[in-house]
Formats: C-alpha cells, sequence, structure tokens
RNA sequence: CGGGGCGUAGCGCAGCUUGGUAGCGCGCCAUACUGGGGGUGUGGAGGUCGCAGGUUCAAAUCCUGUCGCCCCGACCA
C-alpha cells in the first residue's frame, strides 16, 4: 500500500528536526533573518506568543505582580558583581562598546565614540533589576517587591534554532525580593506552580515538575525548580525555570532592608521566567505530519470558515450566511475570550486553501455552501481528526456546543500528550538497561529513541557528568515530593540505590537528552 | 574553535569533471476550463551564477583569495 501523502515531508520519523523546520515554516510561524540567529516571528506565531503573554500576565497580576521595564543595556560592572554569575553568562553575551558610526571614506561606516566602560545587551536582568531594588528597599514594609517585566534577551548561542533557542528571544522575567528564606521560596514555588499549570491547562503540555541538579542549576541560585516536558523526539524542553537566589544578589548588590527591630538585613530574591521557547514546544508537543496542531485555548483563531462560493447562485448570500455565523458564534465565550472566527474568502482553489488551515492547525475548519445554507447547517472538521473526518452539523448545534467542541479537542491533546509521555517514560532499575535505552539501534542515522528514563542515582555530580560524555543525557530534574503520582509514575517513588554505584538513594531522578 | 557541506530567480535545485554569453520544479502575474482533498491548459514577469582578483578570444564552469551560511561536536532558556 502507498504511504499516505503528508502535508509535512519530511515525516516525524524520517527525519525530526527537518519536520520541525518544515512545521514552523508551513505554519507560517517565523523564519530565519538576515541576522545570524535571529528570527523574524510572523503574524501567525506572533499571535500565539501574544495569547500566551496574555493569559500569563493575568496569572502574574493576580498573584500580585506588577510589570515595570527596566534597561536593555547592563554595565559590564553589574554583571561581574555575582561571581557564579559571570560565570555564567560571561561567554554568550553581546557587548556594545560604541555609541557612534562614522564615514569610514570608503562608502562604509566605522564604530566611533568608544565608551568608557562596555554595556552588555542583556542576557537577564538579575543585575539590573537588582540594581533597581537596592534603591527602592528601605524597609521591611516596601517588601514583598513583587516586579515582571516582558521583554526580549540576547545569548548569544553558537547554535540556533526557530522558538527553541535564538540569539534574541522575547521572554519575561519575574524579580522579586523577600524579607525571609520562607517567603522567597515560597514565591518560587508559587511561580513554578503558575508555569506548570500555564503548561498543561493551557498548552495541553504534560510537564514535570522539579529540582535542577546542582550542575543544571541558574549561575547564581541557591536552588532553581524546572518544569520538563517530552517532546515527540522523546527529548526533554526545559519549558520554565523559578529561581531561589537566597542572598547571593542582595548580598552582591546590597539589597537591604530595615527591619521592624531596626536591624539592616540582606533580601532573599527570586527570579522565575518562560521565553518564545514555549512556542517551539506547543509544536513539538502537537505537531502531526500534516502540521501544526494548536490547542484551542491559545490558538489565534478557534475556527476558520471556508466559504464554498463558486457556482453558488449567490455568491453574496453564500458569504452572508457565513457573517451572521461567524456573529453568532463570536458571542460565545471559551477559556476567558470570545470565540474567534476567520472567514478566508481569498480566490484560491478550495482544496490548497483547506490545506493550509490544516497546516496552520486551526482546531476547526467549517466549510459552508449553498447544500449546507439550504439545510441550515455546515460541514465541520477537527484538526485533531484525521483531515477526511468530515461532519456535517447543524448551525444551531454547532453554537450552543462550540465551547464544549473547543474543550473536548483542548482534553484530547493533554490526554494524548500524556500517554505519549507514558508510553516512552521508563523505571530503569540497571545501569545495562540504561544505556541500551538511551542507545539507538542505528548508529549511523539514529532513530528517534529513548525518553525519559526514572533512576536512582546518589548524587555525585562525576557520574552525571560521565552519563552526559557516554550517552548525551543528563538529570532533567529531581522530582518534587508527590509528583511521580501526579505524573501517573506512582510505583517509581521510594528510596533505593543508584544503578551506577549501588549507593543509597533517596528517590528517582528523571535522565533525558534535552534540548 | 575542531570535523563536514553549501553559496546559481522568492523557495528548492540541476548545470561545473570535458569553458562557448543560464535551466528545471514550486511559487508569482494574466487568462480559460475547473472546483466541498493540494486540478489542468495557454501566455507572461523574474537571475549574470556570494564577493574580489587571475588564466583565456571566451568563465557559473579552471586557479587564488575572501566573505557568508548550514550540519555534527563543545556551550546553552
Amino acid at each position: 500500500m502507498a504511504k499516505q501523502k503528508t502535508a509535512i515531508v519530511p515525516t516525524r520519523e524520517e527525519n525530526y528536526p527537518e519536520w520541525y523546520q518544515q512545521v514552523v515554516r508551513a505554519a507560517d510561524l517565523a523564519e530565519n533573518s538576515d541576522v545570524r540567529g535571529c528570527m523574524v516571528i510572523k503574524p501567525w506565531g506572533y499571535a500565539i506568543w501574544e495569547n500566551m503573554q496574555q493569559v500569563l500576565d493575568r496569572m502574574f497580576k493576580d498573584t500580585g505582580h506588577q510589570n515595570a521595564y527596566f534597561p536593555l543595556f547592563i554595565p559590564k560592572s553589574f554583571l561581574e558583581k555575582e561571581a557564579e554569575h559571570v560565570e555564567g553568562f560571561a561567554k554568550e553575551c553581546a557587548v556594545v562598546t560604541h555609541h557612534r558610526l562614522e564615514d569610514d571614506g570608503q562608502g562604509g561606516l566605522k564604530p566611533a565614540g568608544e565608551l568608557e566602560e562596555p554595556l552588555i545587551v542583556r542576557p537577564t536582568s538579575e543585575t539590573i533589576i537588582g540594581a533597581a531594588f537596592a534603591r527602592w528597599i528601605e524597609s521591611y514594609r516596601d517588601l514583598p517587591l513583587l516586579i515582571n517585566q516582558w521583554a526580549n534577551v540576547v545569548r548569544w548561542e553558537l547554535r540556533t534554532r526557530l522558538f527553541l533557542r535564538t540569539s534574541e528571544f522575547l521572554w519575561q522575567e519575574g524579580h522579586t525580593a523577600h524579607a525571609t528564606a520562607d517567603q522567597a521560596e515560597a514565591e518560587t514555588a508559587l511561580m513554578h506552580d503558575i508555569y506548570a499549570e500555564f503548561a498543561e491547562q493551557w498548552m495541553a503540555m504534560p510537564v514535570m515538575k522539579g529540582e535542577k541538579t546542582q550542575g543544571e542549576r541558574f549561575p547564581g541560585a541557591v536552588s532553581t525548580l524546572t518544569i520538563e516536558a517530552m517532546m515527540q523526539d522523546r527529548k526533554a524542553l526545559q519549558a520554565g525555570t523559578s529561581h531561589f537566589l537566597g542572598q547571593n544578589f542582595a548580598k552582591a548588590q546590597d539589597i537591604m532592608y530595615l527591619s521592624d527591630e531596626g536591624k539592616r538585613e540582606h533580601c532573599w530574591t527570586t527570579s522565575w521566567g518562560v521565553s518564545t521557547r514555549l512556542v517551539g514546544g506547543l509544536i513539538m508537543s502537537h505537531a502531526d505530519d500534516d502540521g501544526l496542531v494548536l490547542p484551542p485555548k491559545l490558538a489565534p483563531a478557534h475556527m476558520v470558515i471556508l466559504p464554498i462560493t463558486f457556482k453558488a447562485d449567490d455568491p453574496q448570500a453564500v458569504l452572508d450566511y457565513c457573517e451572521s455565523l461567524k456573529d453568532d458564534l463570536s458571542k460565545q465565550a471559551y477559556a476567558g475570550r470570545a470565540i474567534e472566527v476567520e472567514i478566508d474568502d481569498r480566490d484560491l482553489r478550495g482544496g490548497d486553501k483547506t490545506w493550509q488551515w490544516v497546516k496552520k492547525g486551526a482546531p476547526i475548519r467549517l466549510e459552508i455552501g449553498q447544500r449546507d445554507i439550504a439545510q441550515d447547517s455546515v460541514f465541520m472538521a477537527r484538526r485533531d481528526q484525521s483531515p477526511k473526518d468530515k461532519q456535517s452539523i447543524k448551525r444551531a448545534d454547532l453554537i450552543a456546543d462550540a465551547a464544549d467542541l473547543l474543550q473536548s479537542i483542548q482534553d484530547g491533546l493533554l490526554e494524548k500528550a500524556k500517554a505519549f509521555r507514558a508510553q516512552h517514560t521508563r523505571v530503569v532499575n540497571a545501569r545495562d538497561k540504561f544505556y541500551k535505552f538511551f542507545t539507538p539501534k542505528q548508529a549511523e542515522q539514529p532513530e528517534i529513541h529513548g525518553g525519559f528514563a526514572l533512576a536512582h542515582w546518589n548524587g555525585d555530580e562525576a557520574i552525571a557528568d560521565q552519563v552526559q560524555k557516554d550517552l548525551g543525557v543528563t538529570i532533567r530534574c529531581i522530582p518534587l515530593e508527590g509528583e511521580l503520582e501526579r505524573g501517573g509514575f506512582g510505583e517509581a517513588t521510594g528510596e533505593g540505590k543508584c544503578i551506577f554505584t549501588g549507593e543509597p538513594s533517596r528517590g528517582r531522578v528523571v535522565w533525558a537528552k534535552a534540548y
């Protein structure tokens, strides 16, 4: 039997990285720009990010945070204040050394006006925001200080991939200061929870909540909490992090307050962020060999209407019918916003147009022609079903059931992603089985293999380093208490013995290849 | 920075070994027939072959240099 024709070539199975790039292109989400490593986010891709922003922003504000904005440039000396932080970011920063361009006499331009102190394009803003905090905070009455900023940052990555890793990316970074360690840790945990809720309830992307090992921690942090998702190539994607910074930055930057006992104390600070990388995670969680599949809650358009006007006795009547349906659907709400309907009346051939929307991942497509109008019904196709599964549905039923319909697609995506993760997560109790799990059968052209391995580890970083060297596998996180049960891996809880040394282990950690 | 590859039309590529004034597919424009799974025909627009030198009567093709990009590795949200 001939292979089913797919809208995306190659398929995931054939060449996953190439498939990813083709999905991004076919869905018209983004493209490489003229600047190395930087992307142009196109309207359909940016609209997804805007929806993410809107939901997250609401969640942040509902938990007492306020937005502010800090400079793009950071004085070099600021970045040098916290030792580990310097170490962690120094190698990947863009540096501004001049502030003017002059005619070079050969039709070109040359930098002029050297700066006294170089400016760093922010790779993250702990230091410059910390400096502001130091000015703003005087008394315990000023605490907690809960600030978030939506911004772009630059990390000069050596290898980039659209959305997943670009030299410049968009994100939000929360920065907070507290009077006690407990409060700061509670904040770190709260934001971690919010990220997990967003990933699962809005992106339909199941995540493992856990703590990073020392080797994987944010430079300068005391502890880092992370959410880790499994992509369809079974690699892990770090989708959001929340850092407890202890008093490290407060001490480096004199962020202090006067306590109610009249003593000057250092604050305890946190930072947390998610980025446009989430769009990459969304793609790799749900897209299939026909292109993008969008969870309805974040889809720029919930439904697309394709008017079938050729050969109609009265094309305008068909368009009018579509407009009226759109109006009625727009009066329905789903997940906190009006149902958004796009009418695509471009003069394109039907099949072509249909496939464009399949590739863009629109949750529901509606085809409406004269025949349907006569029966006061529409022809509906769901993106979570095969493109050929179309069904006629009464106009009134569609309007009444619209929200439920979208929710069922949303739920289905989460369930499917959970099942996929469960299928490729293994409880591993022996070193050889661990190595076998992460070794492809075809060494030349590795097939999609591996997944999450839940295995005991004695806590020795040297062993983790060796495993990374051997297999390219790292510890994604140490699951939080109760997290394995929550994910459906209850049998993996409890103490045991390190599979590499036989030494005691307090619990299994999650191992995987990572993005 | 180490290893590999590539720069020819908007995109994807062929042509280069055996030099002779540039070609294919998709896309784009017009038009006709079509039309609820990516249709077909006809007629068009569009490139001087990354850049700079050199060899030659003649260079996309040979030589030298140079710039850029991609993939694998090290580094990373």
